[in-house]
DNA sequence: TTGTAGGCGTTATCAT
DNA sequence: ATGATAACGCCTACAA
């Protein structure tokens, strides 16, 4: 069995003083005699007690404690996270990681169990096959805060921190148009979500501002995985429309069609150019290196986390703040044409 | 502000019972008339009563979750601890997950709050940088409960679940040299990492057993990144010493011993040969897909949760299991060289 | 079968 | 400046 930790009432007993006393000590609260309070210091310092997290989240009705839920924990989405985390140990909150991606099912489970008096509230991210609203409404009808990042949820009210999406599939795209390729193919994500028809519309909008024309037999939806990334890449190489750019709204995707592009033996980036999405650190490494569309994705977190302290600690919720983040290209070789113009 | 939670209070007063017969009714517990007890559990229902879990730990001293402490969440981490997750969530625990990575410091302070009555023990997988036992000693001292995992403790006392990491760097290491393989390097992670010198042994037992005598520059302790294997490797293929096989032992390091090797324009596995560790799933999309051997992560983590909660609910901590999985080698193209014997 | 009362560790209100 | 007491939501002797 444990030792038990010290509770204030350990401390008063040994001094010969009530727990008020002692609470108002620890908690620098109200009028008391220096001494005492001293002597009370001491001594929970000695026993090196600690305040018992659970009786005062039954007494203030507060956890202190952010329940974040996210579809997976990859590379973009974990550094998102550790930016809430800073946020959240800067002002004294805890944060409760849910990973809920394969089952919708568990997603469900988990927010109700948080929702169970374990948290103040949510910052959340909604994965990919998540349809329904429905285990969120709930939120908005027990009034529990919550703050949105990264993938939105449509239709519900809070406030939301996210990437400007379309602008990161804008700049992708001019950045290919402008090193000399004409036929650009975009591998899309998949259509629901919509962070992916942003980037789309960004792609879209490059196409049209330099009057090239919009072809959708160069769109590919498809899952945000290298392995179906390579296999719709192998199909783009061999249709009739094989394109000499593809901007793939993923690095995971921009990985695959790499491999792709290697199988067939093509010329990277003369042949054809490629820009992901995330700027995942290992694209450097890669030969020929991986140009990238960079998201501040530690400051979407961090942001995320402080808006919703902020809010909370205000207890204001009605006012919904919408942030939005703008994503910056990082040029490497993948497309980069060695032909300069007039040179 | 909220709509506040039903409790068993509100309840009681609608049905004009006391608090404790709803609370038996709600548990099924001691006598109590069927009738009574349906109208409550209707109640209960409509009102979408769920026990506050604060005032449950409160009251049982118990809060039936489990802090799991990890370095990171790579790949093989992160299916460990979703295996950790379905264990708990089969005997109805709750899994908080602390990442403390980069900061010693944050894992500190993370045990510390978690230990705060957050949670019932801890599953923990030491961090490479943390060299000191000292905050996890606390946990023995106050007889907090915990299992170690993957990477454990040297000294600490506990049950713990790891792969046969010696096996699993033999089992690579005699793949290559059936293969003809002769000067096989090994990329071997940090010193101070138990693992990686497990690994390292299972190496030299190959060696040995086909009577191939060990040679200290073929071995090359690095982190476990992607980078250093790259830039370890291009030395290791400008030395004097060039090996015509390497060993890594994760597969963060073989990619980068790849990218190098490609960069040298070497054939794999013609020329050189490639054994990773851990079978990430990418591995089998590379051009050549690239060998490794696998660990069942899953069920070292469902393991380690099952072997934690089936100690915490007999409270005893005192037999300490220790289950050692076995590894197992997945080949691939680069690691198989074309030319058979005796074809 | 049902109700009463005390306590888990803390804070806050009201006395003293 | 300090102490007694009620309350947060729940469980559990013990009493009725």
């Amino acid at each position: 069995m444990h030792n038990k930790p010290p509770t204030i009432k350990d401390i008063a007993q040994r001094l010969h003083l009530s727990i008020s006393t002692v609470s108002r000590a620890l908690r620098n609260a109200g009028d008391i005699n220096p001494e005492t309070k001293k002597s009370i210091l001491q001594l929970a310092e000695d026993l090196n007690y600690q305040p018992n997290r659970l009786a005062l989240s039954l007494r203030q009705n507060q956890t202190n404690t952010i329940g974040v839920i996210v579809p997976n924990l990859d590379y973009v989405i974990s550094t998102m996270v550790k930016g809430i985390d800073e946020a959240a140990l800067e002002a004294g909150f805890t944060v409760i990681v849910c990973q809920s991606n394969e089952s919708f099912g568990r997603e469900v489970v988990n927010t109700r169990r948080m929702l169970n008096s374990l948290v103040d509230g949510f910052i959340i991210s909604i994965s990919s096959e998540t349809k329904s609203n429905e285990h969120f409404k709930v939120l908005s009808e027990r009034e529990i805060p919550f703050v949105v990042f990264d993938r939105v949820i449509p239709d519900l009210l809070a406030s939301s921190v996210i990437l400007d999406n379309e602008e990161g599939g804008f700049i992708a795209t001019e950045h290919l148009i402008e090193q000399g390729y004409k036929k650009i193919a975009i591998l899309a994500g998949p259509q629901t979500l919509g962070i992916s028809n942003s980037r789309l519309e960004g792609y879209k909008k490059a196409l049209k501002k330099h009057d090239i024309k919009y072809d959708d037999e160069l769109v590919i939806y498809c899952d945000f995985n290298q392995e179906f990334a390579f296999y719709a890449t192998e199909e783009l190489l061999s249709s009739k429309k094989r394109p000499d750019a593809i901007f793939t709204i993923s690095d995971r995707m921009a990985i695959g069609a790499m491999l792709a592009i290697k199988k067939k033996g093509l010329k990277m980036p003369e042949e054809i150019g490629l820009v992901g999405f995330n700027n995942e650190p290992s694209l450097a490494l890669f030969s020929p290196s991986i140009s990238s569309v960079e998201q501040p994705s530690f400051e979407i977190g961090k942001l995320a986390g402080k808006i919703f302290i902020e809010q909370f600690l205000n207890n204001d919720f009605s006012n919904h703040k919408e942030v939005i983040l703008k994503p910056k290209l990082v040029i490497r070789e993948s497309s980069v044409r060695m032909t300069r113009k007039g040179n």
